[in-house]
DNA sequence: CGGCGGCTTGATCGGTCTCAAGTACGGTGG
DNA sequence: CCACCGTACTTGAGACCGATCAAGCCGCCG
């Protein structure tokens, strides 16, 4: 698991920012980054930033997916978050970013310089209280996220499909972008519980798997109920 | 452990709010709720807001300590925070709690009108900074306490007792307010795995124990390596 | 002194991890 | 079009860590 990560990291090469190209305004909060942000391409597994370094930019997912994650010190990796399309991340308080993050595919990011966002907070209250609740919303996700640590693996797991429709699925078919590693490593879990786990569901009618990815969520209220 | 606690909501039962009483400024974040707050106080394990709840209030611990937490679906109970004197919190974004909160010891805690703070912060964007800085300061420590929740009993009590001993300490010695079952509701681990990790410390000569509460940190270094 | 709550210790159980092997799938080249 | 390869995923057997169940201890207070 270190090892491939370490792999992907020295595959990474920081991208030059395209800042001629100014992209057309997109629905969704922070109205100012559509307006004075650009756009990025990031390839595959490929860095967007690291842990500790500095926090310059505020990032918003235009396509594609972004995980976050920190390297414990035995090796495990720990997911923190997954990011989709209309996501913002990258946000920090402080001088540096606190997580390191990565395209979980080929994706591509509205980029915004932190300074600009943080200078308008200054003058404009109602900016400030943005970046309050945005902060606010990522304080409950995080939570949320605590709290599914505690749990069984079928109720991680349960809880993680669940999310996962909701975020990106308008039916009860789901195409998740990240593999058994991403979600193992989300979940504290192992790609061998994870897909244990979600064979057990299979067998429970509770989803569909027809490719690994592809899952169809059969009975949610099943799914549901593990956490009672 | 349900039952324990189920015990303690019966026992507690709202207090009158002291609001005549207008306390001293006391230094820290929030100038603000010195000077227009009042000061309440809650015997041990008595309730001072819960789940689902509105926020109409924050919170300052002055004396004492206090616990957030949630109740899991199997009746477990996990503690989301510990608030010692001069932390704020019941700070919500949304209109309701999100946590249950309860003193730890018998605690007197500095009580503000959450409009009153919120109202401050769309005229004031310094106040609507320090919301957001607080919030931000909130995400920090969860994900900190989500990190904690991957690891080994032995590197979460470790990692457990550093904390406590930095907020709450100035010399090696540490007088912790919680019960064995706080702290395993903290960590995710049974009051058990808590008690024989201790047990494990101190033969390791990285703690000593005088009374079950008395904790001497003899080889600090020896417990940061733990999470090496 | 007795009783009770909080804590410790012991024995056993069970869920998840680890290690190892096997399978499905997508891409690449013949 | 198929053979091959590598990566991602699944499945199995056994080990291990922490949970559970049960007993005993300690300190405090009536």
């Amino acid at each position: 698991m270190l090892k491939e990560n370490q792999l992907r990291k020295v595959a990474a090469s920081r991208p030059q920012m395209n800042l001629a190209h100014r992209p057309a305004p997109i629905p969704g909060s922070f109205g100012v980054m559509e307006r004075i942000g650009s756009q990025m391409k990031f390839g595959r597994n490929q860095e967007i930033f690291g842990e500790n370094e500095p926090a310059e930019y505020v990032y918003k997912v235009v396509k594609g997916a972004v995980r976050t994650y920190k390297i414990l010190c035995d090796g495990r990796r720990q997911i923190g978050a997954f990011y989709l399309p209309g996501d913002i991340f990258g946000l920090e308080i402080g001088k540096d970013h606190q997580v390191s993050a990565e395209a979980i595919n080929d994706a591509v990011v509205l980029v915004i310089r932190r300074s600009a966002v943080v200078s308008l907070a200054e003058r404009d209250c109602r900016a400030a209280r943005e970046l309050w609740i945005f902060t606010g919303r990522e304080l409950h996700r995080v939570q949320e996220h605590m709290m599914l640590l505690v749990k069984s693996a079928q109720q991680r797991v349960a809880c993680f499909l669940l999310e996962m429709s909701e975020r990106l699925a308008t039916t009860d078919a789901v195409e998740l972008p990240m593999s058994r590693q991403d979600i193992g490593d989300y979940l504290g879990l192992t790609i061998e519980t994870v897909s244990r786990t979600m064979t057990q569901l299979v067998s429970n009618h509770a989803i569909g798997l027809s490719t690994s990815r592809h899952i169809v969520l059969r009975n949610r209220k099943a799914l549901r109920e593990l956490n009672s």
